[in-house]
RNA sequence: GGAAAGGUAGCUCAGCUGGUUAGAGCACGGCACUCAUAAUGCCGGGGUCGAGGGUUCGAGUCCCUCCCUUUCCA
């Protein structure tokens, strides 16, 4: 009954940092994968940088390095926003690969042989200056209908009208400003209008599974075009000067970046079976066995921005290129994200950085949770409200879920030391975890993960009302009732192992410390899990806190202004000049060390300080910050820091302090508490 | 211009193939409780379901027109 998924999202193009757009992809995709392996399914899941094209080459340039040093640079940045988010890619690829070039050149080989491809002059706008054909995002122009100046070459954004370049009024070239020329040069064509593509595309958008309804509607709409809207042959060439893969047997021509990108997904993927990771994995065919099997299904989560590419040219293309290659089994098509209902704009700064979010300190599950209770199996938009956001964490995540096993587990230690017993049975409950699993199961494996958070927390609701009405901290004052008390933490314990079970595909770190601190399970929950009734709990320990309203504003408000960042570096500037240089030897001899704040509360009596549990993982210390001013004890827990660890312990009023932690502080504002990139654990050296 | 999706309580959304007084969560008001890193429970106020027509015994749910929002048109 196992089935075996090959799980793609989008890929990002490599010009740029991942956005929120980005990591709610990833997220909505990483929750199905962690759902379809819960339910014993395997599942490879798979992503890669677009590392092709002309903006990128552009970029490049105006960098003054090469097209792949800057692809390099952004891959380097990529694995703290996966890992902050918990985005368990299996591996991380690039279409600037060796297997994306043979990849490519293969598929396109067959589809030559297949007839598919032919050879065309057209005409087109060259930048002679640069010696460079240009885009029509390139070229710059008056607009032919409303005269507006600057507008691009393909659409005016002043009055809306759609045009070709050559119709724009006093062109230019936006790379140089020189007047473009036309110039004929041939291009490849891919035969998207051949009746075979158009037949076999009928019929993939009609097999039930393949894209949601609207999309295929959508695509049919394209397929069913006519006249000005007819069906195109898609251009799948650029000339030289072009970063891509070159195509076979044509000097100087390069695939169009659209045509290798989505190869991209299968070349990350051969790359992960030639890393030998797949085999980690437990499978053990090749690459091509693996690919080309029938009961492989092929699944790909995209935005509706390229619901084109992906449910056109991509199944043509592959089924015309023949085994190994097979059309995918899905497109998953989502919508945007916007933030308080404004469109995301990365060059306007609105929206909401994901790097920000990490550095504030702000739990990912949290986002995680959110964006699951927003997001449905449709086509739709879905908006980060601050406010709802807040609301819907704090109330569902810590006032319903997490705050049940905090007032049954209390009891439950106090007066049965761990034991949980079922006086009551746990019928009731057994009966009740199976419907919801069932429901939340089919909610999940559409992708309608707010209906299943929905389900969720009506249990969490009835698991609440069931232990308010027993009364357990009534019956705890009467030795007589000890029983019912235990039978009613019990099941309510047992309640919020279900939850965790059903949360675990949207809250895996939270699922893992229930499963492993609470339940004493060293390995990961499965849906099984849900059915089995724990019998021993341990001390509770906080397990997530509330989201404070601060680091969300913090989180929204504008990026800073370039002046105040001046002023910061040149202080600091000032300040290091005032400092009299020292050795390295001299700088060795502090030991600094990354440190989790394990726990931290206001010291009664003191203005300023705050009394700090680290974890220098294993060894606990206790240190006194003054840094009560800026910051809330309940958002510092579980973050990491920076403390000096081989500082003389200083007795102070309040207790003895045994290191410092390290935080900014100026003129400006302050203080700021440092912290480390994600993937480093407390107790690593810093040098 | 063509097309798609959406417009349901202050906010975020559920309402499947039309059927008793339109629902949830949050927010708000009141009460209760004190086990829980203020969390929980109960009660309540609040919606002419974008507007107007139509079909029907009966429409948020079907049809038509219009308005608004978002998006797509390679």
């Amino acid at each position: 009954m196992s089935e075996t998924f090959f799980v793609t999202t989008a890929l990002p193009y490599a010009n740029g940092p991942f956005h929120i757009g980005h990591i709610m992809e990833y997220i909505q995709a990483d929750i199905w994968v962690r759902f379809e392996r819960m339910q014993g399914h395997r599942v490879h899941f798979v992503g890669a940088d677009d590392a092709h094209g002309a903006p990128i080459m552009l970029k490049a340039e105006a960098e003054g390095i090469t097209p792949e040093q800057l692809v390099a640079r952004i891959a380097a940045g990529r694995p703290r926003y996966l890992e902050g988010f918990h985005i368990a890619f299996d591996h991380w690829h690039s279409t600037h690969s060796g297997e994306n070039f043979d990849l490519s050149q293969d598929i396109y080989r067959r589809l030559k042989a297949a007839d598919l491809v032919y050879a065309k002059p057209i005409e087109q706008f060259f930048d002679p200056l640069k010696g460079m054909f240009l885009a029509d995002r390139y070229i710059k122009g008056e607009c032919p209908k409303c005269h507006a100046k600057d507008q691009y070459g393909d659409a005016c954004e002043v009055c809306g009208s759609v045009y070709a370049p050559s119709e724009l009024i006093e062109p230019y070239s936006a790379l140089t400003g020189a007047k473009p020329v036309l110039k004929q040069s041939e291009h490849f064509f891919f035969r998207l209008s051949d009746p075979r593509c158009v037949g076999f595309l009928r019929q993939w958008l009609e097999s039930p599974g393949h894209v949601q309804p609207q999309v295929a509607n959508k695509a049919r709409e394209w397929l069913d075009g006519a006249g000005e809207q007819a069906l195109a042959d898609w251009d799948i060439s650029r000339d030289a000067p072009y970063f891509g893969i070159p195509i076979p047997d044509a000097p100087g021509k390069y695939f169009y970046v659209w045509l290798d990108a989505p190869i991209g997904y299968l070349a990350s993927l051969k790359s992960y079976f030639e890393s030998g990771k797949a085999r980690e994995h437990g499978e053990t065919r090749s690459f091509e066995q693996f690919l080309a099997a029938p009961d492989t299904r092929q699944v790909h989560f995209i935005g509706k921005d390229i619901i084109y590419f992906h449910t056109l040219f991509w199944p043509a293309m592959l089924h015309f290129a023949g085994a190994p290659y097979r059309a995918p089994d899905n497109v998953h098509v989502h919508g945007f994200i916007t933030v308080s209902g404004a469109k995301m704009s990365k060059s306007r700064g609105t929206g909401i950085s994901p790097l920000r979010y990490l550095e504030l300190g702000m739990n990912p599950e949290w986002l995680r949770y959110y964006i699951a209770a927003k997001l449905n199996g449709n086509v739709e938009d879905l908006d980060f409200n601050p406010e709802d956001f807040l609301a819907r964490v704090n109330s569902d995540l810590i006032g319903k879920y997490v705050n049940i096993a905090s007032r049954a587990a209390s009891f439950i230690n106090r007066h049965f030391d761990g034991v949980i017993d079922y006086p009551g049975g746990t019928e009731a409950l057994i009966t009740r975890a199976n419907l919801l699993l069932q429901q939340v199961r089919a909610s999940y494996a559409s992708r309608e993960y707010s209906r299943a958070m929905r389900e969720i927390m009506a249990f969490a609701d009835e698991l609440n009302q069931r232990f308010d009405a027993r009364q357990p901290w009534v019956l705890a004052k009467n030795p007589a009732e000890r029983e019912a008390l235990q039978d009613s933490c019990a099941q309510a314990l047992y309640g919020f192992k279900i939850l965790t079970c059903l949360l675990a595909p949207v809250l895996p770190a939270v699922a893992e410390r229930v499963a492993r601190e609470l339940f004493g399970l060293e390995r990961p929950l499965t849906f099984a899990d849900a059915l089995e009734a724990p019998r021993h709990i341990r001390p509770y320990q906080h397990l997530m806190t509330r989201v404070d309203p601060q680091q969300l504003e913090a989180l929204l408000e504008p990026p800073a202004t370039p002046a105040p960042t001046a002023d910061k570096t040149s202080a600091a500037a000032a300040d290091s000049a005032a400092a009299a240089t020292i050795s390295i030897d001299t700088f060795k001899q502090v030991d600094l060390r990354v440190a989790r704040i394990a726990a931290a509360e206001a010291v009664s009596g003191a203005e300023k300080l705050l009394r700090l549990t680290l974890d220098l993982g294993g060894e606990q210390r206790t240190v006194f910050a003054g840094i009560k001013a800026a910051y809330d004890p309940a958002t510092l827990v579980g973050r990491l820091t920076v403390m000096v660890a081989n500082l003389a312990p200083r007795k102070m009023k309040f207790g003895v302090s045994e290191g410092m932690v390290l935080a900014a502080s100026g003129p400006q504002g302050g203080p700021f508490l440092l912290a480390p990139d994600s993937g480093a654990v407390p107790g690593m050296r810093i040098s």
